[in-house]
RNA sequence: GUCUAGAUGGUGAAAUGGUAGACACGCAGGACUUAAAAUUCUGUCUUUACGGGUUCGAAUCCCGUUCUAGACACCA
């Protein structure tokens, strides 16, 4: 036959020019864009989009781009219209502190970070449709996060109907009948008022009541505030009470927050998981997030006190045993009930915790602290008096910031009905009643950062009008937070809401009248994250966040991946907008991802260094002892010579806050310490894909990948064994080639049964472990054919042509290049999978297992047709059997299907 | 601390109730070669973290323990 490929030099295998050549082929010919043609079957296939950090693209990252791109591939070959598109999640805090400390914009930042993603992803050679980008910093998209902030501003939660509907049906209702019959989600109990009153209501009166209703509102929050930073840290920030980054102290501190009324969703989030083909543990940690329990909410009168407590209980059977009662510190309630003679113990157990955040709490809550406030509750039952605690263990956030401690229970297991007979009782009683609790809490919405979509809001009033969005992120000068711990838009100097002109005018201009501070807080990443899967389907700019007909025919993702770490944040807010939109009929599905793979962590080695507290000394390893306070910093892996030892000029100037730093070293040496962990720009232990890809090409790093282990598995990232894939790559290459000639034979000699055996195993093989996904598998049995295929010299058409379709959504580069030399014009990628054939595979005869006691003795071979009796038969007449039942009586002989036999000779 | 996973040779792993270690890497030795690379051949790893249970039979199912990773609400 003769070689019909573009390329035409020598016959070694030359990756670097294959894998260019059909990288561009497949860029210009445009064949993995996805055409809105409604005719087809759809599947999208999705991967979660990437932040783009200055450390660019990752192995973690490419291992699930690849498995998706491997589905998609195979997908296309199976005739489905492919969507599988890629954007990044473009807004966040890194790009941000990297503004900081150099002054570069992060616009300019963000623009060269995915320059180099790109690159990074086109190089491995994902079959992506490009046209279809988005970037969530972007203003044309953001205009539309900002268009669906407004939608959820402007809703509310109706219980009855069980979805959120627009405020101005509420307010119709409450014109006509009040608010006696509404049943919403609300922050507070509202008054009942009459559609008389609400009309004798102010506007700012109305827009109060208001704001117990819509889905975001306003409310009071504790944030990790870091003065000496001048900025509110995530708890991930946070260690030991310190900042990660200089080792300062944070505080606790009170901002006035947006939220997101999620607590409004817990049901269907709930019942939703039933309907999605997800990992049942990240289906388990969504249900234990939103966590559901049933229980009683019981009042306690307290002595010599006007004052009634609530407490929720899980447990409402054990109130006969209460021992005592426990608040939360942050309990309003506390203030009014405190006992003179104990306000000063009160006030400095508060000052002794006050900078505690919540994950700190959660993690020492086995050592309990508290402090008893010299009140007792009577206990409604037994009578008995209880005494009262106040203990920063306690959250505020879960029940009503209050438990019941019972001492000696042995927390057993208790049947429903038993809880259901003690909140009977309880009811009777009229000291509380039945109650479903929820672990989920509203989520804080506003940030006090630069980087993130502006909130279109102004001061006072409401939303800013939709059609005047995008409202867009203003210049600022220096990206710091100020000094009194406000945001860094406070800094925009036009930056305020004119209602008449409808648009951004300078802050010199506000009036209080009609020209308004704009909110100064932005949005929180996971926002423009929660619906960017829909916004792939469109085709169209601008006209609406998402066209009808695209959305009916693109549904919702039929394959999503990512890593479990997503399970409580991304993955559950996604389907929370999902719903919400549902509800207002701008979708027509209930889940934003049909199926779901969480593919595993690959994890770095990092490496840290230690600081003295409050100093700029840092300690090598050896010289750390524990009554030294340290910090721990972690340092970019890239800063160490070999093994453990830093390379000290590298890290004086790796940021400025380390060039006056004072290392302390062991011999002229300073040795780090290293400990395994996700891989991450955060903890600077990122391996690019990019040296691999140089050295040995993108087929074989995805194979690699691939080869590496089980997908949902987490594994730490090594290089060694890379080697084989590219060997087995080589000899793929080589079984169509032979001394520098494309050697497959023209004729096609009728294969042999061994080489149709060949061939159908492997095709049944890979068909069955792409179901299951179990691609390290199914590289393997790659291998094993490839070798048994060389072993025999097959140059056969009729038994190569199918492989390399089969291997193509693996290897795209060497198939598609294999494939052109057989003589095709068209590309690999569109080829129909072949199938198998079982008369193929079936074995002629059966290898039979002869155990003793469950242990392998030795093996027989039968024809696959001989039955069970003759089986054991000609097995009991096997000279070894003869000589082994001399010595020994069977007390119990087990046939095993296709496997063997045991004997029991022991009891 | 709570929740979710995981632990198998020197290394990545396979086997999901039936011969543990497929497929690779590494290492050692040989062939080819002036040499190196490439290629090729041969050899190499004793029991599944630990303790108990169920079973004719357990890496696999159940209970307990230890260790590791992830999540814990402002990293994404």
């Amino acid at each position: 036959m003769e070689r019909n490929s573009i390329l035409d030099i020598s016959m070694t295998y030359t990756f670097k020019k294959i894998e260019q050549i059909w990288q561009d082929y497949w860029r210009i010919s445009k064949i993995y864009e996805a055409n809105n043609i409604y005719i087809k079957e759809k599947c999208y296939v999705l991967d979660m989009f990437p932040y783009p950090s200055g450390s660019g693209l990752h192995v973690g990252h490419t291992l699930g781009y690849i498995v998706s791109d491997i589905y998609a591939r195979f997908k296309r070959s199976e005739g489905y219209n492919v969507l599988h598109p890629i954007g990044f999640d473009s807004f966040g805090l890194p790009t941000e502190q990297f503004a900081i400390q150099t002054g570069k914009h992060p616009i300019i930042t963000t623009e060269t970070n995915i320059k180099r993603y790109k690159k990074q992803l086109e190089e491995l050679g994902f079959s992506l449709d490009w046209t279809r980008e988005i970037r969530t910093s972007d203003s044309y998209y953001y205009r539309w996060t900002q268009w669906i902030f407004l939608q959820f501003l402007n809703s509310w939660y109706d219980k009855k109907l069980k979805k959120s509907r627009y405020i101005v049906e509420l307010t119709k209702i409450f014109e006509r009948e009040g608010n006696w019959k509404v049943k919403a989600f609300t922050v507070s109990k509202i008054k009942k008022f009459s559609n008389k009153a609400w009309k004798r209501f102010s506007i700012n009166k109305k827009e109060e009541i208001l704001q117990n209703f819509r889905l975001a509102y306003r409310s009071i929050a504790f944030v990790n505030w870091c003065k000496d930073l001048g900025t509110v840290l995530a708890n991930d920030e946070v260690k030991d009470g310190r900042s990660e980054r200089g080792g300062y102290l944070v505080y606790q501190k009170k901002m006035i927050q947006w939220n997101m009324r999620i607590s409004a969703f817990t049901e269907r989030l709930l019942s939703g998981l039933n309907k999605i083909e997800w990992p049942n543990a990240l289906k388990e940690i969504q249900h234990h997030w939103i966590g559901k329990s049933y229980g009683a909410k019981l009042f306690f009168s307290i002595i010599t006190h006007s004052f009634c407590l609530e407490v929720f209980t899980k447990q409402p059977y054990t109130i006969f045993e209460v021992s005592f009662i426990v608040l939360a510190t942050a309990s309003p309630v506390i203030k009014f009930i405190v006992t003179d003679r104990y306000k000063k113990e009160v006030e400095e157990y508060m000052q002794k915790i006050k900078n505690r955040n919540e994950r700190l709490r959660r993690s020492k809550s086995h050592i309990f602290s508290g402090i008893f406030i010299g009140l007792y509750a009577r206990n409604p039952f037994s009578k008995k008096e209880i005494p009262i605690y106040l203990s920063d263990s306690v959250l505020s956030s879960y029940g009503t910031g209050a438990v019941l401690v019972v001492l000696n229970s042995e927390g057993k297991c208790i049947l429903p009905h038993y809880i259901k007979s003690s909140i009977k009782k309880i009811i009777e009683k009229g000291v509380g009643y039945g109650m479903i609790n929820y672990r989920l809490r509203d989520v804080v919405f506003s940030r006090q950062r630069y980087w993130g979509e502006p909130i279109p809001i102004y001061l006072k009033k409401n939303g800013i009008t939709e059609n005047k969005l995008p409202l867009l992120l203003p210049e600022i000068d220096r990206y710091f937070p100020t000094k009194i711990g406000s945001t860094p838009l406070k800094k925009a100097k036009h930056w305020s809401w004119d209602e008449i002109k409808k648009e951004v005018v300078s802050n010199n201009l506000i009036n209080k009248k009609n020209r308004y501070l704009i909110e100064t807080s932005t949005m929180p990443a996971w926002a423009g994250s929660s619906w960017y899967m829909l916004r792939y389907m469109k085709q169209k700019i601008n006209e609406s966040f998402l066209e009808a007909e695209a959305e009916a025919y693109w549904t919702n993702v039929d394959l999503y991946i990512g890593g479990s770490e997503h399970a409580t944040g991304h993955l559950i807010y996604a389907r929370f907008w999902h719903l919400f939109l549902k509800d207002h009929q701008w979708i027509n599905t209930d889940e934003p991802f049909k199926k779901l793979i969480s593919q595993g962590m690959i994890l770095g080695n990092s490496a840290f260094i230690s600081k003295i507290n409050d100093t700029q000394q840092f300690l090598s390893s050896g010289l750390i002892k524990n009554i030294q306070k340290v910090q721990k910093v972690p340092i970019d892996i890239h800063l160490l010579k070999n093994d453990n030892i830093l390379d000290i000029e590298k890290f004086k100037n790796w940021r400025k806050e380390f060039y006056k730093a004072d290392l302390i070293t062991e011999n002229g040496q300073f040795f780090c310490q290293r400990v395994v962990e996700k891989m991450s720009k955060s903890k600077f232990n990122v391996i690019n894909p990019d040296k691999i890809c140089a050295q040995f090409g993108a087929d074989t790093l995805r194979i690699y990948e691939m080869f590496l282990g089980p997908v949902k598995q987490d594994k730490p990232w090594i290089d060694q064994g890379i080697n084989g894939v590219h060997h087995f790559i080589n000899k793929l290459w080589m079984l169509f080639h032979n001394k520098g000639n494309f050697v497959i034979e023209d004729s096609d000699f009728s294969p042999s049964l061994k080489e149709y055996k060949i061939l159908h195993s492997i095709t049944r093989k890979i068909r069955e472990d792409m179901y299951f996904f179990s691609f390290n598998t199914a590289i393997s049995a790659f291998m094993i054919t490839i070798n048994e295929l060389s072993a025999i010299k097959c140059r056969k058409i009729s038994i190569l042509e199918p492989i390399v379709i089969l291997i193509a959504p693996f290897a795209p580069h060497i198939a598609e290049e294999l494939w052109h030399c057989m003589g095709y014009k068209n590309s690999v990628s569109f080829n129909p999978i072949p199938i198998y054939d079982g008369k193929y595979i079936s074995e002629k005869t059966i290898q039979v297992s002869i155990m003793f006691d469950g242990k392998f003795s030795f093996q027989m071979h039968f024809s696959s047709e001989v039955k069970e009796k003759s089986i054991i038969d000609r097995v009991l007449n096997h000279p070894k059997m003869i000589q082994f039942s001399k010595i020994n009586t069977f007390f119990k002989v087990i046939f095993i299907p296709y496997l063997g036999v045991n004997f029991i000779v022991s009891r």
